[in-house]
Order: C-alpha cells, then structure tokens, then sequence
DNA sequence: GCGAGGTAATTACCT
DNA sequence: ACAGGTAATTACCTCGCG
C-alpha cells in the first residue's frame, strides 16, 4: 500500500543475524510507525594498486563480499577506476581488513545508517510517498511496524503536529553537584506541547516509575532539555539501575543509549540537548537556560537559580525550586517549539538526524551534507587524516583612524568567501601549490594555482546550495510573513546559507575529508585582494577610508560616490557590496576590532568593547556603555565624567549587588591541563575540592576580594562572597577606570586622570565637588 | 629579595 | 571539534641590583 511519511529518525538494527534500518516515521494521518528495510550488502571503494580487474577478482573470493566490481570514480577531481564491494554490513571490518593491501580503502568508514542516508537519498525531518507492507502489529509506542519496499520524496515541507515534552530533573545532592551513585532524584518536571504539567516529587523509585509511565503514556515524539546528554541521561540510568528499574523511555521499550557525538539516543522519538543548541548561538554569553529563553523572547523564571546556590534553597524554600524546574522544564518546551523549524531544516538538508544534528560540530554538518553531494556526483569520499597545524594568513585588518567620525557609512561585501571560491572555482580539486600547470590560474599572494578546466566539487556545491537557496526565497514569497511555511521556508534558506559559509573555514580545517589549507590560502589571499583594490577604489572616488576588517570598509559617507563604490565593485570586481549601515557618529579606539557608534536610528553599537564581551563584570560593561552612549549622543565632557563619578560613588558605597561585580571565564581546557594559576582555574580547582563537578566548557563566576598576593590568590567563588569583602579598589582600578578610559581617550581624558577623579569619589567628598 | 620589563598564557571577541 | 586576526589582562620569568 501507499502512505505518506515523516521521517523522525534512521536506525541500524540487528534482528536474528540480518541487518536491518528502522526508518521511525510518523503517517500523515498521525500514525507512528517503523519502516523496516532489510539491507543485505554496504558498499564501499577500494582504489587498487595494480590492475583493477585484477584486484576485483581477487576481492570476489573473499568470505563475506556479495560482489566486486570496476567502476569509473573520481577522486580529488581525477578520474580514477575503483573496485566498488558489496559486502554484509556485519563483515565490512573483516572484509576491508583482508583487502587494504590491494590499494586505498574509500567509504568503508561510513556506518550503516549513514551509508543508507547516502545511498537512497534518503533525508531525516522530510517526507515521503512510501510504499510499504504491513509487517507486525504495533504497541509501545509505535501503531505499526512496515516493511518498505521503496520510497519518494514529495513536496511538502513542514514538520506534522509531534507530541513534545520538555523535562526537568531535580537531585539531591549531600555535597556539591549531586552524584548519581549517591544522590537520589527528588523531583521530575514535565511540559506536555497539550499543555498539561506534571511535577512528581517524594520517594525516589515512586516518581522515576511515574515519570516512565507518563511517557509511555503520552508517548512524546520529541523529548527536549537542557543538559540531557552530559548530565541528565547518565545520571538517571545510573539511579534506575540501582533502584532495578528499566529506564524504559524508549519507543519498543528500550532504555537510551550512548551515540555519536555524545549523543544519548532514545529509540523512536527525538531527544534533544538545548545546551548543544544553545553553545552555538554567539550572542549568549554563557549558554545557559534562562539566556537562551531570553534571546528567543520567552520568559524568564521568577527565580534565577543556578546549581551552586540551589542546594541551599532546597533546604530553605523547597517550593521555589519546585516552581523553578517547572519553569525550566516549560522553557525547554518553548524553546523547541520556537526553533525546531531550524533543526528540522539543517536535519533535513545536511542529513543528520534532528536528534543529534546539534550535538554535532558544525564542521561534521557540512561534511554531511558534503558527503551528500559527493555520492551524488561520484566523487570519493576521502577518511579524515590526522594533520599538522600550520596556520596561514588570513583577512586585511586597517587599522582605525582614532578618534570620533561623523557620518560614516558601513559598506560590506556580501558573503565574500563563498562568492570568492565561486568566482574562482576554489575547491580541494582545484587548487594547487605552484608552478601552474597548463590551465590554471596563478594567485600570487598565495603562490597557489586554480584548475579553469573543470568545475571543482566544492563550485559545483556551492552553486547548487545557493540555486536551492534562491528558488526556496523565491516560493516563501508567495506566502504571507506570519504563516507557517513563510517561516520554514526562511528557515531553510537561512541553513543553506550558514552552510554555504561555513565552506571556506572547512576547507582550513585540518580534521576535514576534504581539507586543502592551499584552497583556503587562496581564499583568503584573494579576500585581501578584492578589499585592497575596493579601498583603492574608494580613495581614488574621494571617500576617506576610516577603518576596514576582512570584508568590510568604514567611508566618510557620500551617497554619490559610495553608490559609485557599489557599482564598481559589482561591475569590476564581480563581487556584491551592500551599503550595511550609517553612523551618525562613531568613536574609534585606538585598537582595532573595537568601536562605538550610534546609527541613523539612533541605535548604539557597541563593538569589540569590554560592554559585550562576558569576561568583565557587568558593573564594569553598564558602565562603560552608558559612558559610550553619553559621548556618542552629544553630552559635555562635563556631564560624561560627573556619571563617571557617580557611578564610582555608587561602587564605592556598596550601593551595587554582588552579582554585577561578577566576573565570568569559561573553563577552556581540563583543569590539569593549565600551566599557570589564572582567577577562574584556582576557583575552579577550590570547588572542585568541595565536591563541585566543575569542568571543560563550564563557566567560572568569581570576585576579587581585599588580600594581599596576586589576582588569583583572592578570587573567590561568587556563591560564598560577602559584598564587604569585596577589593573595590581592584573594581575600580582594573576594571571601571579602563574601560571608561577606553571610551573617554578620543575627548583626552586618559586613565590617570580617570583614577584621579575616581580617587576622590565616593570619599565624602562629593560637596567639594 | 625585589621591582622593572618583557613575554607567555589565557580568554573572548570580529569578520 | 569550520578559519585567521586582534586586544587585553594576568602570571611568570629574567635581569639587574653589588
């Protein structure tokens, strides 16, 4: 029979010896099901020495291979004659093992479920017509079991309505962070998409046994929160285990298990990790919960309680910590119904299953999508190797012209790199270290040379993605902004953006199939090209060229002439430029990558500055863009120090909260990997000896207090700081004064007479002034 | 033993 | 764990100092 399907996920199983792939999918008319398809050979590519046919006969006589043939690939753009093996998927280790001497192994590093993905483009997150029949009845969880005897993609594009379900944990922990062979769950909060919130408290067997019924019971396609994979997931399973309980969350009754990526897998339904979302989007400064609610435009919790001082509520007011997981657990929801249609259409595009899509690097996401393309096209697809880092020379920084500007205009150039490797032809295929052979063109900055020829693998990607991309913007226009598929749609052309631009720094990634650090040289060589001659160009028009930064030119603003830019850089260059933005003033540091300025909108942004970067306190960042604002919108020297003042006073007098005078770093490395005391490692390894489970990726608040001996001799962990012991001088000196100072410089206030001023604020001596 | 001065380590930003 | 370019702070080392 004929039905319509939504793929959720792709599974490699085992059943009585056979390999099969589970495709879980939900019907259109809400149906959940497995499609089951046997899959009797995997396949992969052996590039032989010597004869080929030769090889080929030698490899057929080999236990385990259903088949070896000679076929035409290509490989780095040559075309080469390979052995393409058929084998069962249970032997492709044996087999590739007896045949490596024979020549280069291609494609035998691909698992199962990703080999079937490849071969029968076959895309999570998307529909399709499929012919099926029935195979077994359903139950726990699935309606219907199928077999699949083919299947067609079809047009539609939104996900179906999935049962979502958004969950809190809460523990119990003695000391520090709980820990799972200790510490019981004392809580479990869940948000059901139908609206309908459970919170099980009290023994501990009693409400894991509840929590496991209610998913059986409502049976979620999509489990969704914050931390699953690294905490939550692991936590529980060691908790069930010891209380003899199966974590039976899984769809056929299956416990989760550990993936790729770090990934916890849960059979049938999604499980999705908002921290690995959250680690992505560069806005957030610490990725956390609440910022990532915040950022989306939901709301906040009454209480912002993080897991240092949840203990101590726990205790105290155990009501609003109930009230706070709920809230984390409704978060977690929203947050998913608000950007599944982004993970839906990165899934669906790149191939990776929308469960783990996020836990993945970008890097691997393009590879995926890459790999796609490769299969698609006969390209081999080349194993990672381990590499050296060298390093190359990247994009033109100018060095800004110091000072407060009036009316400057922003002119970037649009997605410059992709458009560069377009333009050029620039793929790992393509590129080559000189001498030129016959047919390339030469890049002298970057001593390399580019194939005219033929068209590289990564050109002919690129080009499809950005067709794709046009034709997906061409058909959200015939719907209305606000509707569902105007918003998928965006959604998509959006991930085939970030995809097209993500082309470039995959090329220079040393861990990347397809890495070619000359690819990448030539790219960046012929981005310095293109923004020197803009700048040339700029000049010889008359515009004053104030600043610039790989891609971008900051210009005296002259409709005429920037118009006359723009023109010339599509015309000449081949390349697009958009007027971005206008100040009406900017003020530039004397250092680059940092600026202020204030819009024709009269928006201030801040740039590079101390106010947006996570590593300052926020006293310190408030203050530094009040300062901004007040120089930027015209104020009198005098006005701007007298805020300057106050706002010392203010630190001064305690009249501040702690938590302002915070200051966050991001544990980059494991804690034994250090070589020198820093604030936040010395804090770290402290609450680590407190039984804190502090490590890499997590962020470090502390506070320098009164003492003697170096920074980090006095730092100490925010949740055990009282604001008297705070060294306001330290704020005031290291962290206040400089940045004001940096602002303040362009109007000659300078940081000793910044401290001067702030030596005597606050002192009682406010009348005198 | 101690401060100056240079440099390495470290983080987080910009495009 | 997609790239390089950059600023900034703090820690640490070396050197001179008789």
């Amino acid at each position: 029979m004929e039905k319509k399907f939504w793929i959720l996920d792709l599974s490699a199983e085992k059943v009585k010896d056979e390999d099969e792939i589970w495709i879980w999918s939900i019907g259109e008319d809400g149906e959940r099901a497995v499609l089951r398809v046997k899959v009797e050979g995997q396949r992969f590519y052996v590039v032989p020495k010597a004869d080929p046919l030769e090889a080929a006969r030698k490899i057929s006589n080999i236990s385990g291979v259903i088949s070896a043939q000679v076929v035409e690939k290509r490989l780095f753009g040559e075309k080469v004659s390979a052995v393409e093996v058929l084998c069962k998927p249970s032997k492709i280790e044996d087999v590739s093992k007896a045949v490596k001497d024979l020549g280069t192994l291609y494609e035998d590093d691909l698992r199962l479920s990703v080999r079937f993905i490849l071969d029968n483009d076959v895309k999570p997150a998307s529909w399709y017509k499929c012919f099926v029949e029935q195979d077994g009845k359903g139950g726990n969880g699935v309606n219907c079991t199928y077999r699949l005897i083919r299947m067609e993609k079809t047009e539609e594009l939104a996900a179906p309505k999935l049962r979502v379900v958004g969950l809190d944990f809460l523990y119990e922990p003695k000391i520090g962070t709980p820990i799972p062979e200790r510490d019981p769950v004392v809580a479990i909060s869940i948000a059901r998409d139908d609206g309908i919130k459970r919170q099980f408290t009290g023994e501990e067997k009693s409400i894991i046994k509840a929590f496991i019924e209610e998913v059986e019971g409502y049976n979620p396609d999509v489990i969704v929160g914050y931390r699953l994979n690294t905490s939550h997931w692991p936590y529980l399973l060691i908790r069930a285990k010891k209380l003899g309980i199966k974590l039976e969350v899984g769809r056929l009754k299956t416990e989760p298990h550990q993936s790729v990526y770090g990934h916890f897998s849960i059979a049938g339904r999604i499980n999705f990790d908002l921290k690995d979302y959250a680690r992505e989007i560069t806005e957030l400064e610490r990725g956390t919960l609440e910022e990532l609610a915040r950022f989306l435009g939901l709301p906040q919790p009454k209480l912002q309680l993080d897991e240092f001082l949840y203990p101590k509520y726990w205790k105290e007011d155990r009501e609003k910590v109930l009230e706070y997981s709920m809230w984390r657990a409704s978060a977690s929801l929203s947050i998913f119904q608000t950007i599944s249609d982004h993970i839906f259409t990165m899934s669906s595009i790149t191939g990776v299953p929308p469960d783990y899509v996020f836990s993945a690097a970008a890097g691997y996401r393009l590879e995926n999508y890459l790999m796609e393309a490769a299969v698609r096209i006969g390209e081999l697809i080349p194993k990672p190797v381990e590499r050296a880092l060298p390093t190359y020379p990247g994009g033109k920084v100018l060095t800004p012209e110091k000072g407060i500007h009036e009316n400057v205009a922003v002119i970037d150039f649009k997605a410059m790199y992709p458009s560069i490797m377009l333009k050029y032809n620039i793929s790992p295929d393509t590129v080559k270290r000189a001498p030129c052979p016959k047919g390339f063109l030469f890049i002298e900055e970057a001593g390399t040379c580019i194939a005219q020829d033929r068209k590289g693998f990564f050109t002919e990607v690129l080009e499809r993605a950005v067709k794709e991309r046009e034709a997906v913007r061409d058909i959200m226009k015939k719907y209305p902004k606000d509707s569902r598929e105007y918003r998928f749609l965006d959604a998509m052309q959006r991930t085939l953006k970030v995809l097209a631009n993500a082309m470039y720094g995959y090329m220079g990634w040393t861990g990347a199939r397809w890495y070619l650090r000359e690819g990448a040289e030539t790219v960046t060589a012929l981005g310095r090209r293109t923004i020197t001659e803009a700048i040339e160009k700029a000049k010889e028009l008359g515009l004053k060229v104030v600043y610039g930064d790989t891609d971008s030119l900051f210009v005296k603003y002259d409709k005429e002439k920037v118009d006359k830019l723009l023109n010339w850089i599509e015309r000449e260059l081949g390349l697009e430029a958009k007027l971005e933005k206008i100040y009406k003033k900017v003020i530039f540091t004397e250092a680059k990558k940092k600026y202020a300025g204030l819009t024709i909108d009269n928006v201030l942004d801040l740039v590079g500055l101390e106010a947006v970067r996570g590593d300052w306190c926020k006293f310190a960042k408030d203050t530094q863009r009040v300062i901004a604002d007040l120089l930027l919108r015209g104020a009198s020297k005098d006005r701007v120090i007298s805020v300057f003042r106050e706002r010392i006073t203010e630190l001064r007098n305690k009249n501040v909260d702690l938590i302002d005078l915070v200051i966050w770093k991001q544990l980059a490395k494991r804690i034994d990997e250090y070589e020198v005391s820093a604030p936040h490692t010395v804090v770290a390894k402290e609450l680590i000896s407190e039984g804190w489970k502090v490590t890499k990726g997590d962020y470090i608040g502390f506070v320098v207090v009164k003492g003697k001996g170096p920074i980090h001799a006095r730092s100490k962990h925010y949740s055990k700081v009282d604001i008297d012991e705070v060294d306001i001088d330290y704020y005031i000196e290291k962290q206040i004064v400089p940045v004001c100072a940096r602002i303040l410089n362009v109007i000659g206030l300078k940081e000793d007479s910044l401290l001067k001023i702030a030596k005597t604020a606050g002192m009682g001596l406010e009348s005198f002034f």
